[in-house]
DNA sequence: CGTGATTTGTCCGTATGTATC
DNA sequence: TGATACATACGGACAAATCAC
């Protein structure tokens, strides 16, 4: 690891060329939010310097809010979260191409299950009417984004299991099936602890909060589509609402 | 602890009376969010109970979504976090009435401070522009439910601290400051862990994750009155963002 | 519920280079 | 040249928190 020996003398401490080091490693992604940064005596080792000088370094990143320490478990990445619009149309591959992060979604399950209440109330069925409902994952970057339970209308999208298991996108998955458009219509946030299995499926560090999103996305007449609670690494992403303004300097939108 | 007996023989299963007067106690608040209940056998005393009695009045109330049992830990309250409706319009205090609660704040500081870099560009002021810094705690019914940290420009807010110590409330501030009407220009949300000292401050166990919300408030004219850090208690509420009925194709800005 | 291993937090002291007066 | 102050870096030791067992 010679690469990651500090230049000793060069006009530059010692302590800011590993505070660069590092905020450059979460800059590109080799050390994702979350992730558990080596322990202060190792990272002394890999630079070749006293480990209080790798501790100088982590007080910088900590200060700037990169990297949050904790006695006795270690310090960890806290990247700045992209930025995730929610608007009327709200669409999840757009939302994360406007922040130059490519979206994906993968598949975990899909079943044919009777409409809860609140899924019936939500898609505006009677309740124990035929759902389809789909367990999928988001990734940006290949960064596990969001753990997502979808329901809709049974004998309307009866193939959409199908679609969104070859594009990996909802919105071109509905364009298949017929609905070319559709807008966001509800949305509700909330925020709580990841269980072992979710935080395992999102590659989170046990105990790391999620952030709750149920929507639901109605077509353009006006007919609910479709009901989904979305579970968002919270570490991984931020929901903006811009709300239009008489006076916002540069709101450059297309 | 008389008022805690149980009724025998009332007609009335002594489980129910037992889960009533639990789910009452949560509803007013007795009991906040993410509050441990007694011991089963410290209920079964008060209640003048056997053990398993009070077991099916805790199951009932887990069966509910009210409490969670966890084995070794405890049981503690799930109650359902209250809707905050996000709009353009956001008001603490109205958002609170409209689901029948009271809202208050209490001024914790306030102290002038030099602009930073991100409250600068979000009241579009100068770096190091003088600012006035505000921490304040809001309470829903008396069970604290933010912790938010604000800045106003100076100048301008001088009195604000003043104006919000007495009336507790921002709204009531600014309109004797002579901001009669303002709106939301931008809101993020992300969420996080609870650190000890703002866990303590809003009455939270330790290690409950929060609501991050970074909101920016313009006055009729556009230009930024405030920008606030509000760190919301994830499990005393649930923000809401309802889009009006019909879709317009190309809904630009207006 | 302890017990030990791991890891960060904090204190002690020492030495060196640099800038300033 | 000398005196002083400051930032930087190294070495060691222990306290405190966390976690797996």
């Amino acid at each position: 690891m010679d690469s990651r020996q500090v230049q000793r003398g060069g006009g530059l401490a010692a302590w800011r060329q590993i505070a660069d080091a590092l905020a450059a490693d979460i800059a590109a992604g080799r050390l994702v939010s979350g992730a558990r940064l080596p322990a202060e005596a190792d990272l002394a080792g890999q630079f070749g310097v006293n480990r209080h000088t790798v501790r100088r370094a982590l007080a910088a990143l900590a200060a700037d809010g990169l990297v949050r320490a904790t006695q006795g478990r270690g310090t960890f990445v806290e990247a700045s979260p992209l930025p995730y619009p929610l608007s009327r149309r709200t669409r999840f591959s757009a939302a994360l191409a406007r922040v130059g992060r490519e979206a994906s979604g993968a598949l975990l399950a899909s079943e044919t299950v009777a409409a809860s209440a609140a899924v019936a109330e939500a898609l505006g069925l009677a309740e124990g009417a035929p759902a389809l409902r789909l367990a999928t994952l988001s990734r940006a970057d290949d960064a596990p984004l969001s753990l997502a339970y979808t329901h809709v209308p049974l004998p309307r999208f009866a193939g959409l299991a199908a679609q969104y298991g070859e594009s990996g996108s909802f919105t071109r998955a509905f364009a298949a099936l017929g609905v070319n458009d559709y807008t966001r219509a509800s949305t509700r946030i909330g925020a709580r602890m990841s269980r072992p299995e979710e935080a395992t499926l999102l590659e989170l560090a046990p105990g790391r909060p999620l952030l709750v999103v149920d929507s639901v996305n109605v077509d353009l007449d006006g007919v609910p589509i479709q009901a989904t609670r979305s579970l968002f690494a919270a570490d991984r992403v931020e929901f903006e609402i811009r709300n239009p303004g008489q006076a916002l300097p540069g709101s450059a939108s297309p």
